[in-house]
DNA sequence: CTGCCCATGTAAATCGTTACATGATTAC
DNA sequence: GTAATCATGTAACGATTTACATGGGCAG
């Protein structure tokens, strides 16, 4: 059901198309939540079945694009969901599990899992500190579009709330940087240079 | 795939029926991978049909139970996969959605949400602190049976594998708790009271 | 003999990915 | 004119959850 509240978020901050969505929703750059193409739109058409969104189309567009707004019904529905207490969703971690069944493995192949992770979490933590000075010097259109619809003295809330979730992102990638170096680290000590 | 390979791996420290492994799997304690008996039993069999598995039968037993064990091929199996070089799953996190799209709601409401995180990740961190004393005690029975199907100069390196993804899972909570906490008192000093 | 856990499943629904189809617009 | 990008979809498959069915064993 997330996706369905991913994309009522999207609209809330800005009217938007299908590919507009699913722009933002291709890398979870902008957003927290990833989906393609072949599931937004389908989503789009239950949203619209339920009210939740309208889609203006313009008869002269050639490309057939319809630009999607909020309704006040699916405005109360992001707002009640927003609210709700979540289930957290089960553990399901495949490197988790490739480690722990890694100890038949060489030495070298164990390395080269740990680096990898290091590496991947070094990519996303990239990825954040970009969005987090966007988000600090306001320069993302998803977010300028929902500060302007809303009174100046919120925008310090706005902000601060896009950022807190960006610095829990920050932080959990540092963690899986520095637990793949010291696990390294300790490996190295601990392990003979080949099998 | 990788419910696949959390089962070869179950079997891969100890042989086992569809309820033992579902049992293990069922909240992802003893393993990283968590999933319901509906699951389990078919996979078994696509296992067995691979001839990765094999389940000796007892006739005598009237609750027709099978002790499953891994085959060469399924312990080859999962020896490539663990090796393997793996995708990350894609960004999908239904609690930070909720939290960016927080900001039409109360102070009550953010605080809710900062505080059930926490409580939550305060559930998991007991669990995982319970877990790494168990294995460094050696008193899992899933670990026990591994240990004793190997050298004894490989224990280390089996125990210090397993201590490590818990340190991992460990290190995640108290990121989590750590930032719900600076999060709710960063909010303290910044929201009023009542809205 | 009743209620609870043991034990193994099937069926349907939901959520997400992969592969494919189609046509318009823009930049070179 | 042709390649890249814009734009909207459908179909099939795979992974997971939910709901249901069935029967054995054991404790009070």
């Amino acid at each position: 059901m997330s996706l369905r509240y991913a994309i009522l978020g999207f609209l809330s901050s800005t009217p938007g198309t299908g590919y507009d969505i699913a722009r933002e929703f291709a890398d979870g750059a902008g957003s927290y939540w990833q989906a393609l193409p072949s599931q937004i739109y389908p989503e789009l058409r239950e949203l619209e079945a339920l009210g939740w969104i309208e889609g203006d189309a313009d008869p002269e567009d050639r490309m057939r694009r319809r630009v999607f707004n909020l309704t006040p019904e699916g405005d109360a529905a992001l707002q009640r969901w927003v609210e709700e207490v979540g289930e957290y969703p089960p553990e399901r971690d495949a490197e988790r599990l490739r480690l722990i069944f890694l100890d038949r493995s060489s030495p070298e192949a164990i390395r080269a899992h740990l680096a990898h992770h290091r590496v991947h979490h070094e990519n996303r933590l990239a990825m954040w500190l970009t969005l987090r000075s966007l988000v600090e010097q306001r320069g993302l259109r998803q977010l300028t579009a929902r500060l302007a619809a809303r009174p100046a003295e919120e925008h310090a809330l706005i902000v601060r709330l896009k950022v807190l979730a960006l610095e829990g992102n920050i932080a959990r990638a540092e963690l899986e940087i520095a637990w793949a170096r010291d696990a390294l680290e300790h490996l190295r000590l601990h392990l003979p240079c080949r099998e």
